[in-house]
RNA sequence: GCGGGUGUGGCGGAAUUGGUAGACGCGCUGGUUUUAGGUACCAGUUUCUUAUGAAGUGGGGGUUCGAUUCCCUCCACCCGCACCA
């Protein structure tokens, strides 16, 4: 017998579907849709192992769902715009475009490589005038509907390269190609009214059910709303009072101090007339963007010698504080600091010597010692004047309804989401586009000029954007007045880009940004599947987007995404050499002792964590090698069996070499068993022996549990049923068949190759030509499980005696209560744990469990 | 720091979601066949144990007739934190 070649193959069923187009999709009223969407992938130059495992994924989806029935569209495009590529010109010396083509043109082979049911007709690219044209028309829609405005925002500014920094450009406070320490820099910036939108996109969380839950907590806490209160606070010689929101109001009398961030503007006005203050403020400034490093840094701040009022008590006076752990993007700015109950406030008085007043009480101590540790639990108001002996929810009612009373608070629906800055200072994105005129302000560009194309002959070596350096790009008339006027020179954060490009995907060619009829058909995804790292940006950005599209009449839709899966991530041993250089798998090998050692030198291998493959601990496999050893099929197989795709998946070359016996198996299988028992009678036998029925329970089992398995994406499960279906085959004997068996292990043969077709494509439509059909495997209909074929009359149950198992029984299905206590009683090892005792009661769960309790 | 998650044999994991823990795969051990260079098949494989049992799902505690599953707490690792994509 021929041995499979998997290279072979693969190409050739490849071809046939290209052929065959079979993958084109066209939207058909007539027909159901199903929309499967992979996040797609920055082109970076290959594709890594976590892309196989996406891809696969969603490709199991894509054609299981093709046999359904359903009208599949199944697109694949690339996130083309960003950083990398101008990290690429600047170190190589390769223009963006350049670079980035050439890079989609390597990952697009691989990807074929791979056999996805791809519909490649729609294949896009962020980076194409085509595509950010597009993006650029929906903006000036935006615009003109009012969900976009300008605002002065804070960003990381390197001093020495003039340019502004990325938070992961920002190592340890520093710029990581100058080592300049970074500073905050206020720039003018384009914004998305994403806020406007809090309440909607928290309410709407609740209507995701095909959402991991995960992912919706996530989203809820980000978005996270507070129902709070604004409070005014007099503050002493001034006329202006200071404004705080708190969500504490209950707490009020236990405040200790004022707090305001370094950017509020009493900070500002403060910082003229004081140099402490001022060094303080420029100090928080060189402390980064990022929230992280805010929240994590110690706390600290400067006195300003004001102070406020307290509104309740008579006489009180509280000091204001300038403080570096004050955001000025959440609520107002500035807050009361309650140090009993907050860890933050507490960190600080107890740094600054302020006092720490309790006053909420966990029990029945009326005056509890205060540590080193916050107390933020339940329990009644202390040391509060009129809030005394309250819980702290109706505390915060009557506090501020006294504030209401006095003209000095009220309560306040807050939330923590902020709007969307999308002007990002670099070359290699969309540009934004607007022209800045002096006599007519910031006006939209002309609909008839568009895209504003990025110019293409630019230099990297000068700090700061190549678009502001270019001699003659930005200079154009004002499209209001004809007067000389210069472009925007910020082009759009990239996740713009990725916020509608699902829904470019159904008319990729279109002259607009979408057609309604495409969009209106096939929107929204039906199962969006990527990483869990996007579970909030990106995520969140397309949610809005797809409501500002509805606006624009673009779409009918609220909600982008119908179903949402998260896979994990794959990871991988690391391995050092002996002067600790990290090494790649294929450079470590084992010896006759089972040791790892270096494949170059012998030398020993030192093994380390397993951890998610980077480039850095080159703890990588190439996919390309992986396809190239085993075959597509194998790898798909692997990427699906060994872990539950929501799980990170640790790469072995072992599991690999598993999934690709089990390629070799099932061939060697069907083609022997085709090879001796020939063709069958296609008319199912009225009667069927013992052995064939067996087997085809296991068949039609095996259908119902894998099709409820790929409904539920998981795939790992699956795969372990067609394992145990394979050994039910191997131990069916083929040797002196009736007619009946000979049509049961065809029918078995047709459903193994059949359930298998959507994870090891190829195989399968090799063994399904095999088989005699004539149709291709990727065009023809699931099967379905025979009703009859799946329910077991006997059961086996469980009986234990105190919670623990001590027999097993076999029972009629649905046995009358009675008689199975009878038949468990009967059990001689359960009389044994019986032994002395009264029966005190016995517990009989219908076809599963019976326990004694003694 | 804040928010979210994960933890089960030597390894990846399963457990109809409160009902026989370890399905299935990998690895390993022994055997059969001899494939001579990722071979196939059969048997075994959680740990301890006086072979009767006992313990066991990251640690500790709790609820329950019964807990991998629910609650509390601690530990370890992972993801996100708004300019990486």
């Amino acid at each position: 017998m021929s041995r499979y070649n998997a290279k072979e193959v693969e190409a050739k069923w490849q071809a046939a579907w290209e052929q065959e187009k079979c993958f084109e999709a066209e939207a058909d009223s007539s027909k159901p849709k199903y929309y499967v969407l992979e996040m797609f992938p920055y082109p970076s130059g290959r594709i890594h192992i976590g892309h196989v495992r996406n891809y696969t994924m969603g490709d199991v989806v894509a054609r299981y769902k093709k046999a359904q029935g359903f009208n599949v569209l199944h697109p694949m495009g690339w996130d083309a715009f960003g950083l990398p590529a101008e990290n690429a010109a600047r170190d190589q010396g390769v223009h963006p475009a350049e670079w980035t083509y050439a890079n989609i043109a390597h990952m697009r082979d691989e990807l074929k490589s791979m056999g996805l049911s791809l519909d490649w007709s729609k294949e896009i690219a962020t980076c194409h005038p085509g595509y950010y044209g597009q993006q650029q028309k929906l903006f000036l829609d935006f615009l003109e509907k009012g969900l976009v405005y300008r605002k002065e925002s804070w960003v990381n500014w390197d001093p020495v390269d003039m340019t502004v920094l990325a938070n992961e450009q920002v190592i340890d406070g520093k710029g990581w190609r100058s080592g300049a320490v970074v500073e905050k820099r206020k720039l003018n910036q384009w914004m998305f009214r994403i806020s406007d939108y809090s309440q909607d996109l928290l309410e709407s969380l609740e209507n995701l059910d095909r959402w991991p839950d995960r992912v919706r907590l996530m989203q809820q806490n980000w978005i996270g709303k507070s129902q709070g209160a604004h409070v005014s606070f007099d503050i002493v010689g001034e006329t202006e009072p200071l404004e705080i929101y708190t969500t504490r109001p209950d707490t009020l009398f236990g405040a200790s101090f004022m707090a305001v961030s370094a950017d509020h503007p009493l900070a500002q006005r403060l910082a003229k007339e004081s140099n402490q203050i001022a060094d303080f403020i420029a100090e928080c400034h060189q402390m980064g963007t990022s929230e992280e490093v805010i929240e994590k840094a110690e706390k600290r701040g400067v006195d300003t010698g004001l102070e406020v009022m307290h509104p309740f008590i008579e006489g009180k006076k509280l000091p204001i504080y300038v403080a570096n752990f004050v955001l000025m993007e959440y609520g107002t700015g500035a807050i009361f600091g309650c140090p009993a109950h907050d860890q933050r406030d507490l960190d600080f008085a107890r740094k600054y010597g302020l006092e720490v007043t309790p006053v909420v009480a966990s029990g029945p101590d009326e005056n509890p010692e205060i540590g080193n540790e916050a107390y933020t639990g339940p329990g009644k108001i202390i040391n509060s004047d009129f809030l005394n002996g309250l819980e702290i929810e109706s505390a915060k009612t009557e506090i501020i309804g006294r504030l209401e009373e006095l003209g000095k608070g009220s309560a306040t629906v807050n939330y923590r989401l902020r709007d969307w800055g999308l002007s990002r200072q670099r070359y290699w994105g969309c540009p934004i586009p607007v022209v800045h005129c002096e006599a007519c302000g910031v006006v939209a560009e002309k609909e008839e000029n568009l895209p504003v194309k990025l110019p293409e002959d630019v230099t990297f070596d000068k700090p700061g954007s190549p678009l502001e350096h270019h001699p003659s790009w930005k200079h154009v008339p004002c499209p209001s007045c004809g007067k000389e006027a210069v472009r925007d020179t910020d082009t759009m954060d990239t996740f713009v880009d990725s916020s509608w490009y699902f829904a470019r995907f159904c008319s990729p060619r279109a002259e607009q940004p979408v057609e309604r009829e495409k969009v209106d058909y096939w929107l929204p995804v039906d199962q969006y599947i990527g990483g869990i790292e996007h579970a909030i940006l990106h995520l969140l950005y397309s949610r809005f987007y797809s409501r500002a599209m509805k606006e624009t009449g673009w779409s009918h839709i609220d909600e982008p995404f119908d179903g949402l899966f998260t896979q994990g991530m794959v990871t991988h041993e690391t391995y050092r050499s002996e002067s600790g250089e990290w090494l790649l798998p294929e450079e470590v090998t084992s010896n006759d002792n089972g040791d790892l050692i270096e494949l170059a030198n012998g030398r020993p291998v030192k093994v380390g964590g397993i951890e998610k493959m980077s480039k850095s601990k080159k703890n990588v496999v190439d996919p390309g090698a992986i396809i190239d050893k085993f075959g597509a099929d194998a790898a798909r197989w692997y990427v699906l069996s060994d872990s539950p795709p929501d799980r990170d998946m640790e790469w072995t070359d072992a599991g690999a070499t598993g999934a690709w016996r089990f390629k070799q198996r099932l061939h060697r299988f069907v083609v022997e068993t085709v090879e001796k028992t020939g063709q069958t009678e296609s008319v199912e036998p009225s009667e069927f022996s013992e052995a064939a029925l067996k087997l085809r329970k296991v068949a039609h089992k095996t259908v119902a549990s894998v099709t409820r398995n790929i409904e539920d994406l998981h795939f790992n499960n699956a795969i372990a049923r067609i394992y145990e279906f394979m050994k039910a085959l191997n131990e069916f004997d083929i040797s002196n068949l009736a007619d009946d068996e000979k049509w049961a292990l065809t029918e078995s043969m047709e459903i193994i190759v059949r359930l298998v077709g959507p994870m090891m494509p190829h195989l399968a439509e090799e063994l399904w030509q095999m088989l005699g059909k004539e149709e291709l495997l990727a065009l023809s209909a699931w099967p379905a499980a025979r009703p009859d074929l799946i329910v077991e009359d006997q059961i086996t149950m469980a009986v234990q005696v105190k919670g623990k198992l001590r027999a097993t029984i076999d029972v009629a299905k649905d046995e009358q209560q009675d008689r199975v206590e009878e038949i468990a009683l009967a059990q001689k090892s359960v009389q044994n744990a019986i032994g002395e005792n009264a029966i005190r009661k016995i517990i009989v769960v219908p076809n599963r469990i019976v326990n004694v309790v003694i």
